[in-house]
DNA sequence: CTGGATCCTAGTAGATACTG
DNA sequence: CAGTATCTACTAGGATCCAG
């Protein structure tokens, strides 16, 4: 473990390095969030491109999801003034520095949600009893 | 990128290695979750000593995110019958696990917080104009 | 001490319809 | 095509009271 990593652990969790974990949980923890960023991480993509590749988002959630992460300085949003409008999304260097950590998640997810899933069954098992 | 992250990376993210992140973010990602995980890192805790360190959290969203983390197997509750009782919180070794990556997204956290709210502020000036 | 039960509020998601 | 506007329904979260 390196300096930096106890120092994540070396504090009360009220301390800053904790917090400041939180905003970006709540960012990225939301139900479109990481499914935009990391489909943006292979290639920009379109509004609507977005909107049929991601299954069961609402126009309007879709928007509000680009202008969060646009916001956060995440992603990139170009607008081509022709007729019709043309507006690209892309990864900002910000946005592609997120995927990793984003990715070693999605690694920990694929690699116990068996067990996740197992302790739930138990769970509600035991709460019907 | 080793093979395991390509494998990541390469699908639709209507696929399962994408699909399966989703869960795990809303469950670490609600307001509460990391806090308590990070803190049960360190050392078990009681509820009470829980509700006193994790500053500004009710009663009600300890008990809620408490038992969240239990369904999922990531906390350990362990019940004392005593008089007063006594109920101690333990992360499971599936809890211990998720530390490393969360641990990670800190780290990105921590060092990216500038850029982030040099961006927010950016782009809230922008809306002004 | 450890919560369960209840009530209340504000915010947020989703569907739909409309616009440049 | 790429949104905005609006309306409704749901849920998260806090406050409070009660119980083993």
């Amino acid at each position: 473990m390196d300096v930096t990593q106890s120092a994540m652990l070396d504090h009360e969790p009220t301390h800053q390095g904790c917090r400041v974990v939180a905003p970006v949980l709540a960012r990225i923890g939301d139900k479109w969030s990481v499914l935009v960023v990391m489909l943006l991480s292979r290639q920009s993509c379109r509004f609507n491109e977005l909107k049929r590749r991601i299954d069961g988002i609402s126009q309007r959630m879709l928007t509000l999801t680009l202008r969060g992460l646009e916001r956060d300085g995440l992603v990139l949003r170009t607008v081509t003034p022709s007729v019709p409008p043309r507006v690209d999304y892309a990864l900002t260097e910000l946005g592609r520095s997120l995927c990793g950590p984003v990715i070693a998640l999605g690694q920990w997810a694929s690699a116990h949600v068996d067990e996740i899933e197992a302790a739930q069954a138990a769970f509600d098992a035991r709460a019907e009893g």
